[in-house]
DNA sequence: TATCATTTGTCCGTATGTATT
DNA sequence: CAATACATACGGACAAATGAT
């Protein structure tokens, strides 16, 4: 049983172990400034030898999720995973405001593109119709917590980019296109692997989770406005409908 | 560049492709009978050495993903996702009605516990109250679809294990203790790996992910029904709000 | 029928990372 | 900080099946 086999399925065994005992993190069973059971303990637990914990436990502390003194233990440094609510009226910072003391959403950049299948079906346009793709990263609290793209019509919105990136705020750049409202018409929520630009922008390890939410917002008469791929660190964001 | 490292962060490079491959299937960049690019191609694309491609490859097929043919070439078999809606009227058999042609739930087992801080908090109930907990497992065409724990007051539903495991229907069950309706009143999401058992009963490789649903079911006055704790395999479900 | 390019399948070997003792 | 066993990743060479010329 405890004999060896290195690999198997792909995935390490030290990372392994590091994802179950975040997973303990996050999921709450310990939290903020708990000691973790000792190396030895740890080794047992996870029939693993007590070099390999060390080794996930080293990447844990690289994260920044527990912290480790000589001679006394390793405890819990970071513990709280932020709950975005999802519903008809969902709205990113209204969402997240109370959880987090800063929130900085920030543009990666945009551009002009032709609608594909997926963009033009969601957004009610032709194929090949010219849409407005923008790029963001949102952090909470100077942690990233979300990496969004963004379609929307380019006659509706021309400008949609340069007034993001000076508002900061979706809720505030439709207000100045004179829509004063607007609701959420569907969300598709699956998930999946980081890719290598997602794990770099949001902090991930490689081989991390995202969340990955598929919104079209629409105004008051069930017009599509948006339609949002955001991929949420599955680490540190959970979703409630 | 292509030097090699063998692994990074703590997962195989052919895992890495497995998953983007698998991705561009399930996110219909491919639709089954296409054919994927050689593997030449893709050890290219993935700057990777053909025969780690090919053991991605043999990984996809032995999930039944794709199909390879000597001399022909490899070929996406399957490309459905199941998409389970959730709302306020959310119904598992209903919701998957007509996007499987059989569905199975299966009862793993039951026991008598003491309610956890978690359990007491959703239920609305004491610390230590007598709650039935249920093991189960859904199959949509004899593909595993949902582990769900779910967590009932004993003294309201004494034999809620018998009856389910009978109607397989959480609604026929309801119905039999004289409750007509129901309702979701709150939904968290949140992904994780999943863990070994997971892995095992739903056929999963080590290291897949998993979506998390903690569900709350109300009757029509308000009081608390169920707690429900679901894991759906990420690479065969999606949740849509 | 025969040949050829293409593509998957199998075998050899070497180097490095992972995990235990 | 060893020594050991296994998994990962690469490189090359050739066999086997397919489809088209």
């Amino acid at each position: 049983m405890t004999k060896t086999t290195a690999l198997q399925g792909g995935v390490a065994l030290w990372r392994q172990i590091a994802d179950a005992i975040r997973l303990d993190i996050v999921g709450g069973k310990l939290v903020t400034g708990d000691r973790l059971p000792t190396e030895a303990f740890l080794a047992e637990r996870f029939s693993a030898n007590r070099h390999t914990v060390r080794r996930a436990l080293a990447t844990l502390a690289e994260e920044g999720v527990v912290h480790a003194e000589q001679g006394r233990g390793t405890f819990v440094r970071s513990a709280r995973r932020l709950s975005y609510p999802i519903g008809k009226r969902t709205r990113f910072r209204e969402g997240l405001r109370g959880q987090a003391a800063n929130l900085v959403s920030t543009s990666l950049g945009d551009r002009l593109e032709n609608a594909n299948t997926r963009v033009a079906d969601a957004l009610d346009l032709r194929i090949g119709a010219k849409v407005v793709r923008t790029e963001g990263l949102s952090l909470a609290d100077a942690v990233p917590v979300s990496r969004s793209t963004t379609w929307l019509d380019y006659r509706r919105f021309p400008d949609f980019a340069g007034r993001m990136a000076e508002m900061q705020s979706i809720t505030a750049v439709f207000a100045s296109y004179g829509i004063a409202d607007y609701a959420r018409a569907s969300t598709r929520i699956s998930s999946r692997h980081a890719d290598a630009e997602e794990a770099k922008v949001l902090h991930l390890a490689p081989g991390a989770i995202v969340l990955v939410s598929e919104a079209v917002d629409v105004d008051p008469e069930g017009r599509p406005l948006s339609y949002a791929l955001s991929r949420f660190p599955a680490e540190r964001m959970e979703l409630v409908v």
